[in-house]
DNA sequence: TATAGTAGTTACCCTAAGGTAAGTGGTTAC
DNA sequence: GTAACCACTTACCTTAGGGTAACTACTATA
């Protein structure tokens, strides 16, 4: 079987979806990203940025951002050491993303409320 | 304790991103619309477009589609019932949302492939 | 010496997401 | 009458995501 040109750039596109889709998934991802969008940050204030976070899953989410870069984890050899978060280029290109993200999110739920009592 | 304006700002941020969140999450939803974006289309086509997805998630995620007002679910009371679904203005308007979600992914899968042979 | 702050880790648990396989009720074509 | 298409539904199972609580190792301060 083959397949044609629209099939071909149709799995592209959704392996793309996918792609980013895994990059900015889960309930903590986004919100960690945008906190460095206001400057680099350490662990803790991370923590008390983002409220409810566990250090668990800011650990986690944080690695994961870190192998897929979009953070840099740099250690500072002071005492008592610190650690330093910050955005890469790709971190920083997700902006438009993130904007779209938000804009639409706004839009729902104006629609939504608009809706329901019409 | 008060809340300042930036916090409340912020909060409002995460709820709009949450709620984006919430409709495009999975596995499914977005090459659901992606499909619809070429057309109305019927339960079996839908299914027959987007390969591996099983009746019991397709069905699954277009009554989640249809509660969030992005998708119609039309009854033609034909003989055999036909059932057509097609995007409402919202599920157009999230169009722009598509694009960059899509472009972000290229974007990336380019930098990481980039960066693996530099 | 106890307390708090640095940056996490580990073990355990529960729920939600998603997959598999089979069944349903109707119609139409062979 | 039986096979196949339409649009699903149901029961069951496995995995992944996320939460809680306690613990680690080190340092600074009262």
């Amino acid at each position: 079987m083959y397949m044609n040109q629209k099939d071909e750039l149709c799995l592209n596109k959704l392996r793309a979806i996918r792609d980013t889709l895994e990059v900015i998934q889960g309930k903590w991802r986004i919100p960690i990203v945008i906190a460095l969008t206001f400057g680099n940050k350490r662990f803790g204030e991370l923590q008390r940025d983002i409220v409810d976070i566990s250090p668990k899953m800011l650990s986690q989410e944080l690695k994961a951002l870190e192998m897929n870069r979009i953070i840099t984890r740099t250690l500072y050899d002071s005492m008592p050491v610190a650690v330093e978060y910050s955005l890469t280029p790709l971190g920083l290109s997700m902006r438009k993303l993130l904007d779209e993200i938000l804009n639409w999110g706004t839009h729902f739920r104006e629609e939504i409320l608009e809706n329901r009592q019409p």
